[in-house]
DNA sequence: CGAGTCGTTGAAAGAATTCAACTTGTGTGG
DNA sequence: CCACACAAGTTGAATTCTTTCAACGACTCG
């Protein structure tokens, strides 16, 4: 038992929180958001991945369970990786876990900033970098919208906020013609200006 | 040249943010804050460390500048290991870069706790959390007083909040001797009342 | 003995969330 | 094809939590 590629359709969960670790991924095509629960209701998506990224690696971390939990947000194919066969790889291959490891450290110096962003950024701010991160990610089709449909509130937990404030600081961009929505895809028209939300704030 | 043992005053910073990464550092005795500026005023601390502990290692990460800042809160002594030699080392001892890897791994993890907690708990519950953490991390002396003296300031910067927040928060506590203060040093005496506040906040 | 800093506190202001209502859309069954 | 019910989208107002501001007392340093 080695690989195998698997197919998760649409809003199905690829691993959850708690559950045991039995392997990681490797995306083929489609879109995943990774997350934390918080209570029932809230959580925090930690990151969004596309083809080419790395899934559950997380799990690697001395607990034998996932932190978090995946979902995918279109259909999504990725190829499972055993921990066996992953272990093995690592020992047989040092310059394969020298570049998992500067993939880490460069994780880690994500999750850091945003976590400064999350603490002292306002709210609009980190809406606003939510969805310049979502254009970075995903790109964006021939008209410009971004090309993965991310509902407002996915927006919302990447951002730490709530659904209603995302919604009326999205009718304020609207108003001010710096994105465009159709349907639930997102246009970002004016990125200098959004960027204006997320300014190093003096007073 | 391979490693030298430097020693930093309590204060002295140990690098910046923003500098040119020179290598990392292994802490023999001492404590220190890592921590990345918002603004002017306000920072967010990201970790404390204490020896035994790592410290520079967010410099490995594609760009080479530090991506945050160290700040010795006490007398500490630190072993300096070059960019070159640390390479060196993990072209030449796999294992190491295995377990560094596994390092990784596991600080990804708490950051990215610590974000869900930063975006979702309440303050009082962060405050509550810095605390425990204080003391997992520094230890107690003989009087169960945490080791070391962090100012409210320092608490309010993990905590993601504000000084006064943190002064108010304490007062509510020592008046209901969840803790005692003696100076600047802290000591929890009900460590499951404290935990209360964290709770998955379910109404 | 001022000047200034730091610790402490209360009150005001502000930001975001929550709540509740209303509108729009969608689907089902008559 | 229409009527009704239910879910989803939209909005404004109230509430809550936190921060900010300002003032006061204590303490330290020239």
């Amino acid at each position: 038992m080695k690989k195998e590629t698997i197919l998760f359709k649409k809003g199905r969960n690829i691993f959850n929180e708690g559950e045991k670790v039995k392997g990681i991924f490797f995306l083929y095509t489609g879109s995943v958001k990774v997350y934390k629960q918080w209570g029932d209701q809230k959580q925090l998506i930690l990151r969004f991945a596309k083809e080419g990224d790395i899934l559950g690696h997380r799990g690697l971390g001395g607990v034998d369970v996932y932190p978090i939990a995946a979902t995918a947000l279109e259909d999504t194919k990725a190829c499972f990786i055993t921990n066996d066969f992953l272990e093995a790889t690592l020992k047989t291959n040092p310059s394969f876990t020298y570049k998992l490891m500067h993939f880490y450290a460069t994780e880690l110096q994500k999750a850091e900033q945003r976590m400064r962003n999350l603490a002292h950024m306002e709210v609009k701010g980190r809406i606003a970098e939510a969805l310049l991160e979502l254009c970075d990610v995903f790109g964006t089709d021939e008209h410009k919208y971004i090309s993965v449909a991310v509902s407002r509130q996915d927006i919302a937990s990447y951002a730490g906020t709530t659904y209603e404030t995302v919604f009326k600081f999205f009718t304020e961009l609207i108003q001010k013609k710096i994105i465009t929505t159709s349907g639930k895809t997102i246009k970002i028209n004016n990125a200098a200006k959004l960027k204006q939300y997320i300014s190093g704030h003096e007073k």
